[in-house]
DNA sequence: ATAGCGAATGAATGATTATTCATTCATTGA
DNA sequence: TCAATGAATGAATAATCATTCATTCGCTAT
């Protein structure tokens, strides 16, 4: 008890003088929501300029404006904090995509460049987001939260890519295997996604989708020129 | 001085303690370069088990059977054992690289197979290996050091694959741009890597040689069949 | 043998960093 | 206007980890 009062009027005195010395700075609250959103938006800044490695509470916390302890507010961890966002990236990614496969037209070839596209689009092909996806994934091996993260849509991805070249096989004579053009198809995408990351002087994701694009026409020539 | 002594017996002391208790363990001494390769090792093992972010001195040091210190004396500091461990990666994969680029035929398109080989060969492709390049690459976004060792052999690659493809579209009579094709091929390596490393139940590292190979069948179909 | 040298050790140190929590502050409803 | 509520703060704490260095150990040349 006595060392509780102690310890009172050693902090009260302490935020007084502060009080004197530091500018006021503007409080706000927001809504759970809101500031988790800016959280994640944070982290994906930090990641990108510090790198996963030196991402730091401390990193997060000023690139958001806020305090230190506002993470462990909101997420529980750093690692919580960690996870939601990558899903944040994830999501925004599987959102986009399944929008470009469902209004992309009705053929198959059609669906195909749709999706293609996306992995180029302006929304989804940020540095700061590659970098993001880049971090975790070089994680990944060791991080079994990381990987389940990434798989369970990606093998959708491959499913679906694989129905539609199912598709254009059957419609021209083509004697590619479907699911290896679906691999082939979505490795380049990441290979490309690499390159945009570590040299973007070298290329354009507008240059990168017609490199995906000439993989396309050379597998199945009659559908794509 | 009177400190210094003081120190001098408590430490003995513990010492003649321990030399009790503990049992004498087996010490060797190696060679700088004997002992700096298995450091290296070490290294990837452990970037490979517990990934970079959670790679530590100790980590390291175990996996190598040795002491704490021992980094700190043959490397500098944490940070150059990470940059040579990186060059050692690179370094490897650039030699097997020209070996197969010379020793793989005369012909441009021969050439090519050798060194899309040479990216699923059992000595390159190995997953411990492949954590590494992915856990480097998701921090060279933020670290100018690592994006140097990659790059510089990276853009030869890239030129000396360009000229491969400038050859084979002069041969045939082909529309493809030969600086496509090559930044296309190596992305696609780089991205069916991820696959390998990520689900490697879904994918041999033959098949994704395989894949490659469709893809430069499907650009200069009259020169790979 | 053994002295000398350099390799290796591992406890101690200092720096960094995630987490906690008592306190402050802004907002809202009465 | 004023409680009441809960969002936000940031100093303190505890844990982790890279680095240092006094000491020990093993090898080689004499």
């Amino acid at each position: 008890m006595a060392s509780l009062l102690f310890y009172d009027l050693l902090n009260e005195g302490l935020i007084l003088s502060q009080s004197v010395t530091k500018p006021r700075t503007r409080r706000r609250t927001a809504s759970k929501e809101e500031r988790q959103t800016q959280l994640i938006k944070a982290t994906i800044s930090s990641i990108a300029k510090h790198g996963l490695s030196e991402t730091t509470m401390a990193t997060v916390a000023k690139e958001a404006g806020l305090s230190q302890g506002i993470i462990n507010l909101h997420f529980k961890s750093k690692e919580r904090l960690l996870e939601e966002t990558l899903r944040y990236v994830v999501d925004e990614y599987r959102t986009a995509w399944y929008k470009a496969l469902n209004s992309g037209g009705d053929s198959a070839d059609k669906k195909l460049s749709a999706v293609v596209a996306v992995d180029f689009d302006k929304r989804i092909c940020q540095r700061n987001k590659l970098a993001v996806w880049f971090a975790f994934w070089g994680e990944s091996r060791s991080r079994l939260t990381y990987r389940k993260i990434c798989s369970e849509s990606s093998r959708e991805y491959k499913q679906v890519l694989t129905r539609l070249c199912e598709t254009i096989i059957m419609e021209g004579t083509y004697v590619a295997r479907a699911r290896d053009v679906a691999t082939g198809l979505l490795a380049m995408s990441e290979g490309l996604w690499l390159d945009l990351l570590l040299d973007p002087a070298e290329l354009t994701p507008e240059q990168a989708r017609a490199i995906s694009m000439s993989y396309l026409q050379g597998v199945f020539p009659s559908h794509f020129s």
